[in-house]
DNA sequence: TTGTAGGCGTTATCAC
DNA sequence: GTGATAACGCCTACAA
């Protein structure tokens, strides 16, 4: 039962603003964009008038005589859209978003279905767009990188390889796998383990350093190493390899949230206790952390911060203001029951 | 080290492509939206320039001219945005992203800032936009509703109230509970249980009422009734209280895969074993379901296809074609190990 | 400070 | 079938 008074109403243009206020479109425009050198009563009477008609300028003409779209677009690798679920990629997208209602563009996204990327690409160039996004978070792979040239483009995540021009923002993950290990070895753990992401990802390559380098400087043993590969099924295997090695362990530094579950179950179902006999230390500070039991103290991503960075660093590249190529985003470490 | 030639290549233009194959703006045009009256050799012709130029439309000219935005944009309610990183939310945006890239429409979104919400509401309205996609999933929120007047507009889930006249698109939840629990009782147990999802919410009243459908046609008990709010921890609970009842349970229907998983631990904590003591099923198929031990056997949901559904509605919608108000997409049971 | 006028890249309506 | 030409809604010198 909606009100209707007589159809639609058409969509008022600049142009039924100017006559409503016998004013210039001229004057409207500079008023919309707030010019400077405009009358304050002309200009409160044009704003009246505007809010009168509820007018909104209208994106097409506005992008097309200023030659800007006003738009970023977000790629999204296929590969990716695969595992679209990923709470890092969500939390991404939700930061960019954010950051972009603010602003004067507009969010619009592309599956780069690897079936034609030059369709994507001559979207791109065609002049539909003002600056890229690429969150490519595990792989690491910045392809696209190509188009920085002609487009300004920032990407989730340090690139696996090259990426010595491209923008980005990353968490500083080595720094933060240090900080989470030293919260186990300076409570006195002495045989602190590690399962370790896929080592062809920076994030797992990375965490893997920082555990080593703080365990070096504890002078522990350097060898209690597994790989995993991110997902809680591995986390549990990895967890058992440790665990029947025979050498004692005392705690583990887990690459992310999901393995330290899967850790958990291993470390458990052996009869062992959390934190008594193996203390665990997680990453992400995701809903599992605080879903298993004991709450697991992990690392916390500012990922939804990360999210704006990106958005913030490309508006800058775009309106030529000057821009940090990388940026390491802080991470902090959530203190829980499991150490 | 970017080969540049001399700058970026300035964006070529329709009239570029003309003055290359020698025939007016008109043609090319006709020949890009590829118009039955034109000549196949100077069609050829035609193409080839737009080739050679590599040429691609300007949204912003086009939408001007034909008054069409090309664009649907997708609402994503402040509330969705907390729980972003539900996988179903991420999946139906994965499908509406690959609809719409075979289309001609373009996809944003915008997070709707409760703050400011007539902001939202002019961008819409404004005509920057053909249509609206709302995924509101749990919630069954469906504000937004009284744009549908003004603006075609189509919603993921069932609304919880109203909806007399909003599009949707959902799965059959009832269906697919009833035929997940005829699983359990076709197969011999005797002791149907259900952990079912928060009860103002359509999923989960849906799923329970399937529930009891089937239990009711086995001539089973209706009582064996817990309620959690789809998280791992609540499952957990949910079927710990359903253990300390006293009664016999042989068998228990889980409203989602996050809450199954919560039941496991309960289960295989008090030593009995999946699926020999307690048969579970679950529901969403997500990534929960085949990283436990007994996999899971659960309700897929098409919800990539669901998303991909919503688009074309909506699409249709737009154009003017005829289109289902409400559609229903078909589920399936998966089976697994843990019945 | 304000108005006039031309142009942004396409589509659409005409004649031809 | 093809080509001028006028919109589409807004911005921006330039002139007043």
């Amino acid at each position: 039962m909606t009100q209707d008074t007589g159809g639609p109403r058409p969509v008022p243009t600049l142009e039924m603003v100017a006559a409503l206020a016998g004013v210039s479109r001229a004057t409207v425009s500079r008023v919309v964009n707030d010019s400077p050198s405009v009358d304050p009563e002309l200009a409160q009477s044009v704003k009246k008038a505007i809010l009168a008609l509820d007018y909104t300028p209208n994106r097409a003409a506005r992008s097309l005589a200023k030659r800007r779209a006003n738009a970023v677009t977000l790629i999204v690798p296929e590969s990716t859209s695969k595992v679209f679920a990923d709470p890092f990629f969500a939390s991404v997208v939700q930061g960019i978003a954010l950051f972009l209602t603010d602003t004067e563009y507009t969010l619009n996204m592309v599956i780069s279905s690897e079936s034609k990327p030059e369709k994507t690409r001559s979207f791109l160039l065609g002049g539909n767009v003002d600056g890229v996004l690429v969150v490519s978070h595990h792989s690491g792979d910045h392809s696209w990188t190509h188009l920085s040239g002609s487009l300004p483009m920032v990407f989730a995540g340090r690139p696996l390889v090259g990426g010595r021009e491209s923008y980005y923002v990353e968490v500083d993950n080595e720094q933060a796998a240090y900080s989470a290990t030293r919260q186990l070895t300076d409570s006195g753990r002495r045989h602190v383990a590690t399962i370790a992401g896929p080592q062809d990802m920076p994030p797992g390559i990375d965490r893997l350093a920082g555990w080593r380098t703080a365990v070096r400087e504890a002078g522990l043993a350097e060898g209690l190493v597994e790989v995993g590969d991110f997902t809680l099924a591995s986390g549990a295997r990895a967890m058992h390899r440790l665990l029947d090695r025979g050498t004692p362990i005392d705690a583990v530094f887990v690459g992310n949230d999901q393995m330290a579950a899967g850790a958990y179950t291993a470390i458990q179902g052996r009869g062992l206790r959390i934190p008594e006999d193996v203390a665990v230390v997680g990453f992400d500070d995701d809903s599992f952390a605080t879903s298993v039991t004991p709450a697991l103290t992990t690392v916390h991503h500012p990922i939804i911060e990360l999210g704006k960075k990106m958005a913030e660093t490309l508006v800058n590249l775009i309106e030529g203001k000057p821009t940090e190529r990388v940026t390491r985003m802080p991470t902090s470490l959530v203190l829980r029951d499991s150490v």
